[in-house]
DNA sequence: TTGAAAGCGCTAACAT
DNA sequence: ATGTTAGCGCTTTCAA
């Protein structure tokens, strides 16, 4: 592998021009850069990112932390993130968290270990404040699929608010009365969010918030199923907002191994639009959110972060993507 | 960030100590070694890989490169890679290849100029043996879910063969003769040896192999939906051997939209048992592999490799791991 | 057992 | 517009 001094060498200039045209400086003529841009393609020759590392004090690496990449949702997420980052000559190194406040915490030591550009953050839980004051110039972040109040962090994420508020607001316009709602876990800003659009539907409607009608969970389909299973034993409610599409398979579960079925007895309405929901029987009625949007324009902003630095106005302000309702089959009419 | 020089100087040693006694060479005297990791605890002291990496040329991140993390057989691998690895103090940098080869190439050299310490490759087609014979010292291999027959890379994965023959042995031994099966694409050895084992089964069972019967796919749900829709206008097998369980899906919404059933019309047979399988209606009778345990066993496989060298001799070999036939409802005794 | 010195490949002052 | 020099944080000869 050739390196600059190679380079220098052959177009005799010091190593200090090839770097000056390598990373576009100004000040160098046309002839050299020309002769330094034709040996550079001719040796097939690309700057050690290692040894630049060290003196910049940073990689072209950017880290994604997420609580569980098996979770149908991060895939995607994912996929935007990896595109747009390698188009701009990042890579992506990417640490699960299983929801876990400790291996947050150790993600992020890791991360500054190896001088990582900077974060894509989808964190569990509300975050922590100590670790992401420190330095934020050394290490910008980005908050996906979540977003804080107090710090102002930017965020790359939906209006939850909205989204659920739309969502129950379309089960009311079904004729429903007593609409149920499996929470996330609500440490997580999220969750707390999609509450809220779920009391404000039901109170815009003149229908009273009923705390029985809310299930706790931790996000889980498990845990979903478990509950809505004691749940259903106790309250008929002819509908049920779930905070999202995977505790709706949960529901699901649950709903039918107690013999009824949906929507006839129960209507179902998710959050997310995972590819699972337009397969299960039957095809979940939920609010869509562009997964791949959501990665790629919090990779965007990062990275307009770190090249460009804070010059770009919009690299500190959070984005809040649109939902869209998609009806399909688990919820209906009532009469 | 103390660096190593303030170690040096608390410790009253040079440098070179205390890179001896962090990297454990047997040199260095009982009591200086206490005193430096006495420090290096203190002071919450850890390496700046990134110099490291500039004299090793090696950084402690590995590269995994697979088709498409969307498809949700990877997730799962890849779960298994970031849990072991990360124990032993690694990273891993994630690209996608999209099945093309050219994104496969243009990853491998994305990966090389990182400096990644070696790669875990569950490469979508053949792989091209000219990058992968270049210097393999400096970049060890280990190929997932696929091997090679002439390169001698080692692999994990399992052993295809067998899984498939078992799946239609299975299926003979509900009493079925006439069987299709979608294959996946055949410039990758998985899809082929899966064939092989489809094959096998029936000849072993004194049934004739009928090319007629074979749908060549590119292994999306797309395209076997395509193939299936038309397919099952011309064929009527009583049972189908699909090479993995997104393809079954894609098999399943032809055989719904073609208003027959499963498994009353047509026993359907998966590959792989992804989340999915077991979620949609009826359940899907697959062969299981555990995708978890092969991405750690791939990453156990390469990091041994970069620690300890070659001494290993299971460095060296491949591994095949079993897979498992999980009857569920799609599949049925015919009379 | 330890230290001094060189150097990995690059960038960033400071000169010219 | 270009060269010289120093140095990022670490490892690794070579000496002692």
């Amino acid at each position: 592998m050739p390196t600059i001094k190679d380079i220098a060498k052959l177009a005799n200039v010091s190593t200090a021009t090839v770097s000056r045209a390598l990373n576009g400086k100004l000040d160098v003529s046309e002839a050299t850069r020309k002769r330094i841009f034709d040996l550079v393609e001719e040796f097939d020759y690309t700057p050690n990112s290692i040894a630049r590392g060290l003196i910049t004090k940073k990689i072209n690496i950017i880290g994604v932390v997420v609580p569980d990449i098996v979770n149908p949702f991060y895939p995607e997420v994912f996929r935007g993130i990896e595109d747009e980052a390698r188009g701009k000559g990042y890579s992506v190194i990417y640490l699960n968290t299983d929801y876990e406040l400790g291996k947050e915490r150790e993600a992020l030591v890791m991360l500054k270990q190896k001088s990582v550009a900077g974060l894509l953050w989808a964190s569990s839980t509300t975050i922590f404040e100590g670790e992401c004051k420190k330095d934020p110039k050394n290490m910008p972040i980005i908050l996906m699929d979540n977003y804080h109040d107090k710090l102002k962090i930017p965020a790359v994420t939906i209006d939850n608010v909205a989204s659920a508020f739309t969502a129950v607001k379309y089960l009311l316009s079904l004729g429903h009365k007593s609409i149920a709602h499996i929470a996330g876990n609500i440490k997580n800003q999220t969750a707390r969010d999609r509450m809220v659009g779920y009391k404000m539907a039901l109170e815009n409607n003149g229908i009273e918030f009923n705390s029985d009608l809310i299930l706790y969970t931790d996000y889980t389909q498990k845990t979903a199923k478990e509950k809505s299973k004691q749940f259903f034993g106790k309250y008929k409610p002819t509908a049920i907002f779930v905070a999202n599409d995977i505790m709706a398979v949960g529901c699901y579960e649950a709903i039918f191994e107690l013999g009824m079925s949906i929507p006839e007895d129960i209507s179902v309405m998710g959050h997310d639009d995972i590819y699972i929901s337009s397969i299960i029987k039957p095809k979940l009625t939920t609010m869509r959110q562009d997964k791949r949007e959501l990665g790629k324009l919090a990779a965007r902003k990062l990275i307009a972060k770190l090249d460009d630095g804070d010059s770009d106005p919009n690299t500190q302000t959070s984005l809040f993507l649109p939902t869209k309702l998609i009806q399909r089959e688990s919820t209906r009419i009532i009469d």
